[in-house]
DNA sequence: AAGCCGTGGGG
DNA sequence: TCCCCAAGGCT
């Protein structure tokens, strides 16, 4: 048995003292309570966003894509995304009626391709186990592939006006900022209480402002309230905001604790045939998971045995390095080697046979789920080409 | 619990 | 150029 210092739980008072000192000053607390949700409300009618693509309607199928797109991933970025999809795909039954790889054609270059995988498969839950229609419940919408607690409250917040908080990164910012909350968000036991701290803010039960409060603390944060030059003198809780009130607005949030990039190096094998270039499925997990890209490898030999494999055997042929690529990802940087491999049109090689790997022409690229850099190397080929 | 998972924009 | 991270979820 361990030491009993070590392992016992902490007494009702100081998970008290402990929960206290997290949120903050609980003067502040206790004079904002009550009155935030009206002013929000209020504030988000008179100030907030109220023309996004994905307003103004309570179809849940628009509300859940929009969410989706929108988890770290900013507004401008979603709008054309959001549109394509919708004139695709105008209904759940539609998307889940799509093969996946039309979703992630569409998807790429919007990052996170878990969620298009998920997007997709939650479509064919809601069809095949809610009859085409998304469940009105917050807990019901959380047990859907890609809905987690956040997403699944502003689901069910905007399409049905249930009365349940979300818990996005603007939020952590506005009661960070409001409330003093020290610590890094991320850390769970701060996003446990901001969770407890969000609850108690919600409007009353049956009252009927919870698009408007849920939008407003997406707004707050989103225009008033940002990482970098808050507005403060805009904010309609600036008078009680713990930042505002010790200039600390640039400390709060705690930012997320620092540590080292790791560096990772690939080849590229950039195989042309004419206006055509081989592609390969890449594994459904891991990065770009699901997309299409090019062959990699370690080497040129690892490089020239694939070329090998799919049909060439001239060893003389020449590996032509093009220009490097840097691309960073949130967790690695990846310093990619394009090596080029230009063979004759009429080169014998693999078919088109599977479905895994095969000749794709340059001119539809546009068509196969390709990685953001890859895309962008490729299409500098098309150029050259021309 | 902490690491994995993209991309683009702002400072 | 480099750092930070955005309408997070999954394992």
């Amino acid at each position: 048995m361990k030491p009993l210092s070590a392992t016992r739980r902490k007494t009702a008072t100081e998970q008290a003292v402990s929960l206290a000192q997290t949120l903050g000053p609980a003067s502040t607390r206790e004079s904002m309570v009550a009155g935030f949700a009206p002013t929000l409300i209020a504030w988000q009618r008179e100030h907030g966003r109220h023309d996004l693509p994905w307003q103004n309607t309570r179809d849940a199928y628009r509300v859940w894509l929009s969410e989706i797109m929108l988890q770290q991933t900013q507004v401008s970025t979603v709008i054309p995304y959001y549109a394509r999809f919708l004139e695709r795909f105008p209904t759940v039954a539609a998307l889940a009626a799509a093969p996946i790889d039309d979703v992630m054609s569409l998807w790429a270059g919007l990052g996170y391709y878990s969620r298009a995988r998920n997007l997709h498969r939650c479509a064919q839950a809601v069809v095949e186990q809610h009859g085409g229609e998304f469940p009105i419940s917050a807990e019901r919408l959380a047990e859907l592939p890609g809905i987690g607690r956040s997403t699944a409250a502003a689901i069910a917040a905007f399409s049905f006006g249930v009365r349940e908080t979300i818990l996005d990164g603007n939020v952590k910012r506005v009661l960070a900022r409001v409330f003093g909350i020290e610590g890094f968000p991320g850390e769970k036991k701060i996003e446990n209480a901001m969770w407890l701290l969000a609850e108690s803010l919600l409007p009353p039960v049956g009252d009927v402002g919870m698009d408007a409060y849920t939008q407003g603390l997406m707004d707050l944060g989103a225009t008033l309230c940002t990482r970098g030059r808050p507005d403060c003198a805009r904010c309609p809780f600036a008078a009680h905001c713990v930042a505002n009130a010790t200039g600390r607005q640039r400390e709060l949030p705690a930012a997320r604790p620092r540590k080292a990039v790791p560096v990772r190096h690939t080849l590229m094998l950039v195989m042309r045939r004419g206006a055509q270039v081989w592609l390969q499925r890449r594994p459904p997990s891991g990065i770009w998971g699901g997309l299409w890209s090019l062959p990699e490898g370690e080497d040129t030999a690892t490089l020239a045995r694939i070329a090998d494999r799919i049909g060439i055997n001239d060893s003389a042929v020449e590996l032509q390095p093009l220009t490097p690529i840097s691309h960073t990802f949130t967790h690695f940087r990846l310093e990619i080697e394009p090596l080029l491999l230009d063979l004759p049109v009429a080169a014998k090689t693999l078919q088109l046979a599977e479905a895994e790997a095969g000749w794709v022409a340059l001119a539809d690229l546009d068509s196969v789920g390709l990685p953001a850099p890859v895309k962008k190397l490729l299409q500098g080929l098309t150029g050259t080409l021309l």
